[in-house]
Order: structure tokens, then C-alpha cells, then sequence
RNA sequence: GCUUGCGUGGCGGAAUUGGUAGACGCACAGCACUCAAAAUGCUGCGGUUUUGCGACCAUGAGGGUUCGAUUCCCUCCGCAAGCACCA
């Protein structure tokens, strides 16, 4: 085996040296800017996972430098957050220490995989001189009214003693250290993610994103069209206002539900007979785990109540009103209008408790179940007779309308976003609370806001952000009056400082802006956004939303900020399974490095598999790669003094180079590495190859193992070094053959192949495909019905 | 339950504007080299059957469209990921 230490050290440092993946700013190439997602710099190092990442774009990355693109391909860390700051308590070291030891871990991994990172725009979200910015944006949201504060139920991770958003909790678990969720009481610091919720939708369309990730973040975000309608409460005067998706079926109400939380309860309480029983059933849905609340789906609970009568607007029938944990307080207004005929969980509620099931659309047999199809309207006022499901709801709600009783509605399931933690390790919030005006921000001349450096930073047993116990830090003058005033002590979440990161790695050095407008014009957008799926109804969506809002305030300038995104799947252990330590299936990359080479270990995890699905590691198929690169290794002696192609292998080359180059613009490098494979094994059988020949594997090989390839280059002395140099290109007159096998069957079946040449004429071939002997055999007696001829493919004959 | 994928040799996986299924790699077997092993090179390698040519079967199961289906359509089964009482 080739001596891949010397080789690969060799070459990061000439890379290092000559700046060679420096992006330059106002150039006059075209710009490509290649982004994968930074890392979190934890105490264990690098996984597979990230090298996987990663390589998928430095290929791209690789071989648009060739091309002759101005490239950036930037890379930085997402050091704030909860795993550090844990980990900082455990081992009773600061975590700014702790950040900075990992920070040089990781930096020296990256580089010894060879990755072309340009190294002068490393960004730290931990560094004040980026948090700045950070909480600069916060401040711009916060004077345009998308901050504000709530206290309302909110997910609580009781392990990690800290408020979680939608995005950190899904699935009711814990993000970080993965326990039940509970909810909670909180008074909470919110971002207004939901005012874009129909940016985010439809600047999905103008994106090329891929179709999953896409169809992950229409859920997320869970349009659904439909109508408020009112309903009078007879007793009181006051209104029951419900969200409803089908207005159409108004006529077929029979009852109403709200949620256990809704206001309107406890603000009539002395008209409600059955308080006693009500509380009680509040009391016990709140502590309903997340498994019962999903498991026991069918089972529906509920309280009537008592005293409160709703009156159904189109024909002023009398309905009971019951509460019910199904009806979630966060979506629509709380309340429902339940059509039992024609919902299965109104279906479910109304066998439990009797209530009359009223037929207004036919075509189901609502003795046994809901019908939720299509069909003619009955018992439905004016609306009977319609056929049209469409046609009903916009006739129906152009009559609410009308009549003042209800109205067009839309609604997201995606809900706003929770933005504070009470840890220390994270960006401080810069708002500060004053008892005579109120939430004041921080002055913008003041940021950047640093965290206080302090010695014990664990959070209180109460649930309080470590910041509160420094009374330097929390006490202070009011920006706007000059009176005593105090701090907010929470910080912000983990995906604050992601939010923006790409913009800053355009203008990492600039102190006035967060990145110069000319510059964020030549860069933006990203073209290519590598990275996880689990990052999709997360990160990806947050920093759609900061970016959308910054392109309202005219800071960037375009209103997308990834032109296209792609992900990686997992790299699985070798026993299929996903790697984690207490499996201990976990395999380490540096392990690998020191075995085989990085060369090695990045091909073989782009040969792995489809890039975008996931793969079991093998030990052994890594051989199968250390020996091909081994091979292009050897070839280097059967080099001879000889320029161009020779005539048997200029077809194959060029074919090559097409293939390569198209299976890296569709991440298949799983087929592009095979192709490789092939010429090698093809330039195995060969006596000597000319420097062309060889010149032109090692260029394509390039991107996937660089050291070794640049090292080979030039022992051979084939010229300057490959990352200064063009990427290869084909004649596609030369990628056709002019002599190809083709296959002849009948009825379907193959039977034969012939050689034919591309200027033979139908009647030639067809009158060779008949005289095969085994055609003829299998033609027998019967009588020929037709021939059908695909140029370059296939001859069938049909006989019966 | 809903959404989105996926299902091909012993294994990872190729092949889709429908056109020779199994590229490339691993594992395995035989041969060469070696005192021997490793490494390397060459050959073979879906199943059944045949001395051989070949024949038949085979891309989760069953149907359909077609001269021809891994590819398109329908039904079903299984696996994975995400969401989850969203009215």
C-alpha cells in the first residue's frame, strides 16, 4: 500500500500554503457558493455522519474550482447549546474552555480529511463579535413586532429543566436528552414565526428543494382553508367562535366541543351547574401523558356542561356544548362545531355519548361509520341538492358572510416559536424590563450584550436561568427613562446563531454590518445546501423565516435563501442498525484515517450507497476501495513519455468523463466511483498508458480522493497541480460507438445478440437477426406478424 | 390513521422518456506466485435443469396495459422516516 500519511500531509499543507480554496470577493468569474451544514463541536469529535455531509459537496466543491467558478465553501461552529454546557457542568470546566478545546478538535479532523474549506472565514456562533449580530437581528424582529411575550402552556423538558418550541419537542420528546415533555405554565419570549407562515409555503415554489424535504415542510407548516363561524351561547351574551374546515355540513351539527382550557369556561363559570365535574376533568387531562393522549385515539372522554346552550346559526336549533382533551386550544380558536355524520372523531364522541347523528351529505351509510366522501347534500337548507364539495363550502360561506355570522379562514398548524432557555451557555437576550415602561431593548450601540462570566452556571432547582443569580449582570438603568431596571436573565435557543449563519461567512470580519449588502449580492443565494433530514422542519425553517424577514427590511437580496437543498442518509453501523454508544456500534473516522487514508474513507463512503438513503458500514467493502485507489497508485509505472488517447480507449474515455460529470451534478457518486473502477480495470489490461490517459483519471478521480491523485500527478510530471487546473471535457461524437452488440428476441424473449454497425439499414439488420440459429428455432413454423427494430437496443420479432 | 420513500443474488448496490436484469464492489471458490501465509494477479460466481448448445424460472405477492415491464396502472403484503385527535 501506498504511504497515504506522508502523501495526504503533504498536500493539506501545500493547500494551506497556497490559499488554494480561498473564495475572493468581487470577482469577475461566476460565483458558486456550496454550503454544508456547520458543526456542533461536541467532546466526542467527528462522526461518519458529518464526513458524509460534507463530502457529498466538496465533490461539487472540488469540481466547480476546475470548472473555473469562484467557489465558497465555508465552514464555521454552532458552539452554544445545551450538550456543552451539560458536559462543561459534569466535568466542572467553563464552557467557553470546554468550546474551545472541541473547536480545535474538530478543525484538526476536518483538515485531516482534506476537505477544501476556505479556512479564513471560520465563524464561531459563540464569539461576541458574531452573537452581536445575532442579537441585533433579534432586536430588528423586536422593533418590528415579531417578539413578544406570553405567558400560556408551553413544552417543558423537566430533565433539562428548560422551555422547549414545537421544533424541539416533536414527537413529545425532549430533543436533547430525549424524556417526556410536559406541559407547563411559562412566561415565554416569542418569535412570530407564524406571520410567514405563507411565505415560507409559497416561497417553496420558486426553490429546488427535494421533493420530500419540500412535502416535510408543507406538513409542518399544515395550511388548511375553511371558516369561523359564530355561534350564539343562549344563556349569555356572548358568541362561541369555531374554526371548521367544512362549513358545508353546518346543518348537520348536533354538538360543540372545546378545550378543557378554553377562557370562556371559567368567564361564566357562575352560569355553569357542573363546575365541581368540569375541574375535574381538566385537572386529569392535563396530566395526561403524551402516550395516552395518542394511543387511546378512539376512546374519547368529555364533560358536558351544564347551563351553556349553543345555537346553531342556519337554523337556530338548540346544542350541547361539551369539553373534551380532542380539542386542542393552540390550532383554530379552541372550539369546534362537531358533525358527527361526517368526522370520526365527532363520530367516535357521539356513540359515547348518544348524541343524535344527522345526515346532510349522502353516500355513506352513517349507521356504522362517518362518511367523509363526497356526495349529494340532504337536510341541508339551502345548500341541499348540491353535488360539489367545493361548490358547498364557497356557497356556504359567502352566506356567513353575509349575514354576519362567520367568515373565510385560514389556518397553520405551525404555531410561534419559543425562543427562550433558562441555561446560561447561549446568546443573552437582550431585552430589558423596566416597571415604568415596560420590555425595553438593549440600545443597538450597546451590543454586543455579552454573557457575564461566571462561576457556577447550573441552572436553579426553581428552573431559573443561571444568569439571574448575577446581580451585576441583572440590575441596571432603563435605556429609555434611566431608572432601576432589570435584565432579562434567559438566553436564546441552539438554533439562534444557525439562523444566519451563511450570511455572515460572506462578510466574516465586517464590525458595522452583519454583512455588507455588495457582497451579500455577489454571494447570495447558496446555490447548494447540503444536509440532515432532521434539520428540515427545524434549521431550514427557522432561517427561511429570518431570511425572509431581512429581505423585507431590504438586507438581502433575494428573497430565498437556498436555491437548492439536498440531504444525506445516515451511515448505519455495521450491524444495520444506528450507530449510538450504548449499542457500541459507533465507528470512529479517525480510526479509519489512520488505517486506510483519508483518500479512502471519503470514496468509500460516497461508493457506499444511493447518497441519499441510508447504508451499514463494512469493514470489508472498504478493502474493496484501499484496493482501487491502490491500483490507480500502480498504474503510475506504466506512464509512458506519450501524449493523447490511444484508439481503443478514447470511446471508453470519453464516455467517462460524460458519465462522471453528470452522476456528480445528480450526488450519484456511487456510480460515478463505479465508473472509475471500470477504466481502471481497463487500464489494468493495458501494456503502458499515455500521460493523457492517466492525466484524465486522475482528474476525475480529483474531487473524491485529492491527496493521492495530486501527489501522482506529479511524480508523473503531468503538469500543474490538479486544483489549479480544468476539469476535463468530452466530445460526445466520441461517446457513440459505432459497432454495438445488440440483442434479438422473440415474442420478448432474448435469443441471440448480433453485431451491428449505427450505419446499417433496418433491412440489413433484420435480415441478420433472422439468420441466427437460434432465432430460427425459435421461430419454428409460426408465422412472423412483426419486426420492431430499436436503433442501438433491441430487435423483436413477434410470431404467433 | 395521514404524508413521503423503499422492497432486485450470500451482502452493499447497478439498470426507469419501457428495450440483453444483476454494472461496480464485497464475500466465497479455483488457479498462479510463495517453503508457507499475507499481499497481488487471473478465472468463476442468481436458481433449477443439461455432457454440451440450450431450456425454464426469477426484480415483495397478485392482476392489467404493451411486440416487450425492475421501470407505467390497479389491488394487497412488508419495511423505514416524518407528522399525529390540526376540526
Amino acid at each position: 500500500m501506498y504511504n497515504f500519511k506522508e502523501i495526504e500531509s503533504k498536500w493539506q499543507k501545500y493547500w494551506d500554503e497556497h490559499k488554494s480554496f480561498k473564495a475572493v470577493d468581487n470577482s469577475d468569474k461566476k460565483k458558486f457558493y456550496a454550503l454544508v451544514e456547520f458543526p456542533y463541536p461536541s467532546g466526542v469529535g467527528m462522526h461518519l455522519g458529518h464526513i458524509k455531509a460534507y463530502s457529498g459537496l466538496e465533490v461539487v466543491a472540488r469540481k466547480r474550482r476546475m470548472e473555473g467558478y469562484n467557489v465558497l465553501f465555508p465552514i464555521g461552529y454552532d458552539a452554544f447549546g445545551l450538550p456543552t454546557e451539560n458536559s462543561a457542568i459534569k466535568q466542572n470546566i467553563h464552557p467557553r474552555v470546554l468550546t474551545d478545546r472541541n473547536i480545535n478538535v474538530f478543525a484538526g479532523q476536518l483538515k485531516k480529511v482534506g476537505f477544501s474549506f476556505d479556512w479564513d472565514r471560520v465563524i464561531d456562533t459563540t464569539d461576541p463579535s458574531y452573537y452581536k449580530w445575532t442579537q441585533w437581528i433579534f432586536l430588528k424582529m423586536f422593533e418590528h413586532g415579531l417578539v413578544f411575550r406570553d405567558k400560556t402552556l408551553v413544552n417543558y423538558c423537566p430533565s433539562c429543566r428548560v422551555v422547549l418550541s414545537n421544533e424541539d419537542s416533536q414527537g413529545g420528546k425532549c430533543d436533547i436528552c430525549h424524556s417526556e415533555i410536559v406541559q407547563k405554565e411559562k412566561d415565554v419570549w416569542y418569535l412570530r414565526i407564524t406571520a410567514y407562515a405563507e411565505k415560507l409555503l409559497e416561497g417553496l415554489k420558486e426553490v429546488d428543494y427535494l421533493p420530500n424535504i419540500k412535502v416535510q415542510q408543507e406538513n409542518w407548516i399544515g395550511k388548511s382553508e375553511g371558516a369561523f363561524v359564530d355561534f350564539k351561547i343562549k344563556e349569555i351574551d356572548d358568541n362561541l367562535r369555531i374554526y371548521t374546515t367544512r362549513p358545508d355540513t353546518l346543518y348537520g351539527v348536533t354538538f360543540m366541543v372545546m378545550a378543557p382550557e378554553h377562557p370562556l369556561i371559567d368567564k361564566n363559570k357562575d352560569k355553569i351547574s357542573n363546575m365541581d365535574e368540569i375541574n375535574k376533568y381538566r385537572e386529569l387531562a392535563s396530566h395526561k401523558s403524551e402516550f395516552e393522549r395518542t394511543q387511546l385515539v378512539k376512546d374519547k372522554t368529555g364533560v358536558k356542561i351544564n347551563g351553556l346552550t349553543a345555537i346553531n346559526p342556519v337554523n337556530n336549533e338548540e346544542i350541547p356544548i361539551y369539553i373534551s382533551d380532542y380539542v386542542m386550544m393552540g390550532y383554530g380558536t379552541g372550539a369546534i362545531m362537531a358533525v358527527p355524520a361526517h368526522d370520526d372523531r365527532d363520530y367516535d364522541f357521539a356513540k359515547k355519548f348518544n348524541i343524535p347523528i344527522i345526515e346532510v351529505i349522502k353516500g355513506g351509510d352513517i349507521s356504522k361509520e362517518a362518511y367523509t366522501g363526497d356526495g349529494e347534500m340532504v337536510n341541508s337548507g339551502v345548500l341541499t341538492g348540491l353535488k360539489n364539495k367545493k361548490e358547498s363550502i364557497s356557497k356556504m360561506i359567502e352566506y356567513l358572510t353575509k349575514e354576519g355570522i362567520g367568515e373565510k379562514a385560514i389556518q397553520y398548524k405551525m404555531q410561534d416559536w419559543a425562543f427562550n432557555r433558562q441555561r446560561y451557555w447561549g446568546e443573552p437576550i437582550p431585552i430589558i424590563h423596566c416597571p415604568h415602561c415596560g420590555d425595553v431593548p438593549v440600545p443597538y450601540e450597546e451590543l454586543p450584550l455579552k454573557l457575564p462570566d461566571v462561576e457556577n452556571f447550573e441552572v436553579g432547582q426553581d428552573g431559573e436561568s443561571p444568569l439571574a443569580k448575577i446581580e451585576s449582570f441583572v440590575n441596571c438603568k432603563c435605556p429609555k427613562c434611566g431608572r432601576d431596571a432589570k435584565r432579562e436573565t434567559d438566553t436564546m435557543p441552539q438554533w439562534a446563531g444557525s439562523s444566519w449563519y451563511f450570511l455572515r461567512y460572506i462578510d466574516p470580519h465586517n464590525d458595522k454590518e452583519f454583512a455588507s449588502f455588495d457582497k451579500l449580492k455577489y454571494w447570495m443565494n447558496v446555490d447548494w445546501y447540503n444536509g440532515g433530514m432532521e434539520h428540515v422542519t427545524r434549521h431550514v425553517i427557522y432561517s427561511r423565516f429570518w431570511y425572509h424577514f431581512l429581505y423585507d427590511l431590504g438586507l438581502v437580496p433575494t428573497s430565498e435563501p437556498y436555491q437548492k437543498r439536498t440531504a444525506q442518509g445516515l451511515i448505519l453501523g455495521p450491524d444495520g442498525e444506528k450507530m449510538s454508544k450504548s449499542k457500541g456500534n459507533v465507528v470512529d473516522p479517525n480510526d479509519i484515517v489512520d488505517k486506510y487514508g483519508a483518500d479512502t474513507l471519503r470514496t468509500y463512503i460516497l461508493f457506499m450507497g444511493e447518497y441519499g438513503l441510508e447504508a451499514p458500514w463494512n469493514e470489508s467493502s472498504i478493502k474493496g476501495v484501499a484496493r482501487f485507489i491502490d491500483r490507480v497508485y500502480n498504474l503510475k509505472d506504466k506512464v509512458i513519455d506519450k501524449e493523447g488517447y490511444s484508439s481503443e480507449l478514447e470511446g471508453l474515455i470519453h464516455k467517462t468523463i460524460k458519465k462522471v460529470s453528470e452522476d456528480i451534478e445528480s450526488m450519484k457518486y456511487n456510480t460515478a466511483i463505479a465508473t472509475l473502477m471500470t477504466l481502471v480495470n481497463k487500464y489494468s489490461e493495458k501494456d503502458n498508458l499515455t500521460k493523457d490517459e492517466y492525466l484524465v483519471l486522475l482528474k476525475l478521480l480529483n474531487p473524491f480522493a485529492p491527496h493521492v491523485t495530486e501527489e501522482l500527478n506529479e511524480i508523473c510530471k503531468l503538469g500543474k497541480p490538479i486544483c489549479e487546473s480544468t476539469w476535463p471535457e468530452y466530445n460526445i461524437d466520441k461517446t457513440k460507438e459505432e459497432n454495438v452488440t445488440i440483442a434479438v428476441s422473440v415474442n420478448g424473449k432474448v435469443r441471440a445478440t448480433i453485431d451491428v454497425n449505427v450505419n446499417d439499414s433496418e433491412e440489413d439488420m433484420k435480415k441478420k437477426a433472422l439468420s441466427e440459429e437460434n432465432v430460427i428455432k425459435n421461430i419454428d413454423s409460426k408465422e412472423i406478424v412483426k419486426i420492431i427494430v430499436v436503433k442501438g437496443k433491441i430487435i423483436n420479432i413477434v410470431v404467433k
